[in-house]
DNA sequence: AACGCTCTTGACCAAATGGTCAAGATAATA
DNA sequence: TATTATCTTGACCATTTGGTCAAGAGCGTT
């Protein structure tokens, strides 16, 4: 199940390195802890300077870690980026259950916007990484929102439909709703130097996301016609 | 009034340089012609890499000019940088027009929508870079963003609580509205491989853009209580 | 034609880039 | 303790980075 791939060149694997172990269940504790070091700085860092803008120096700074070690540990710069974006996409992924028509639609749209708000608000940086990643062109991840990413959308789609048939909400364009509610929460990490000097707060806290949230559930729904 | 400025540094006047004219109105006709397409060529480069990851070299032979002559009209990649957020922050700035309370919600807020949506079509590489830049923690723009626009955006917000005391709308935090404006339209630029993987495109059309405009002014006007 | 200005460009520079390598330190195993 | 595998790291490499400079080409004015 390799997520990742680019444009003109072979898919990497994430396993089969030649040192690197990148998801072997058993590995060294050292190298365990290191390797999550490493990968920790490195999202930072390709968060916020991009995949070309990162330096695999500033990444081994980050871990305190010398560059020939941060090498020794992931093989190359490109390995670990698509390591990272691997990761993210895993949670992602993680977050999307499937629905049936004869759900709920307040209910499953909410908890729709509430997981991936929560989402955004756990990894911020992860999410920041696919910004980058998709601002950049999506060089990574073109076959992954062609492919898995394009299914679930229109799977999702296909059943909001059946409830606007159903009268159960506006007949809206589904796609155009999805990526509505994802703009919407993803701001909150992407814009987040937006966010905070307009607010003129130095952090957003629990009861902001709260707050946000509920908005955002509350107008969406609203919206699109679903009563609750 | 010099829009831009640096954390860690002294401001960068766009005018005043010893070679360069970046906006002086007088300047020959090959000069304005080849820094505009610089101008263009590095918009390009840096919303797709972000400020770090773009090289002058790439910018030269997007442009089709040797590195030095890109450097001979800009002088430094972060003046041509700063040049082209201060070029995109004025094409933002002219969209914001003011409003009063007595004025209708309804048209406000759907002109709102419509021409932001209007400035991410009009200029796509432009919203990206405002995106990278945000992205990277807005070092150029962050006494913008926490003065002139946190000044726009409150006296926005006071008229909607107005507003909303009135009646004329739920009340809901403007903040957060003026935020899913914002970044529900912003998505279509900064997310495009995303929105064109998934939709299954190659390019999004005018009567796209229609449908997608009408479908947010519908949802948010609806969603927030403002009847037209 | 001669002057001065703008423009063009290859050569060049120090610094940083991603990456390799070998030699030594440390840890795990016998 | 001896041996093997993992880990650590500075030295090093070719390439690219942003930027300078000087020498010349083009061009408008007198």
């Amino acid at each position: 199940m390799t997520v990742i791939s680019e444009v003109g060149s072979a898919p990497i694997s994430s396993s089969a390195s030649s040192r690197s172990s990148a998801g072997d269940s058993e590995a060294s504790a050292i190298r365990q802890r290191n390797e999550e070091t490493i990968l920790e700085a490195a999202e930072a860092v390709f968060a916020q300077h991009g995949y070309r803008g990162g330096s695999v120096q500033a990444i081994a700074e980050a871990a305190g870690l010398p560059k020939s070690n941060v090498l020794y540990y992931v093989g190359s710069k490109r390995r670990l980026y698509v390591a990272l974006l691997e990761r993210m996409m895993a949670r992602w992924n993680a977050m999307l259950d499937d629905i049936s028509v004869d759900d709920d639609p307040a209910e499953v749209l909410e908890a729709f916007i509430r997981s991936k708000m929560a989402l955004t608000r756990a990894h911020p940086r992860g999410s920041r990484l696919f910004a980058a990643e998709v601002l950049g062109g999506a060089p990574f991840l073109q076959d992954y929102l062609r492919g898995e990413l394009r299914d679930w959308v229109q799977a999702r789609a296909r059943v909001f439909d059946q409830w606007a048939e159903r009268g159960l909400m506006d007949p809206v364009d589904p796609v155009w709703l999805i990526f509505l509610i994802w703009s919407a929460t993803q701001h909150y990490a992407d814009f987040e130097p937006q966010v905070l000097g307009i607010t003129g707060r130095d952090a957003l806290g629990e009861q902001d996301y709260q707050e946000i949230t509920d908005f955002l559930c509350r107008l969406i729904l609203k919206g699109c016609g679903i009563c609750r």
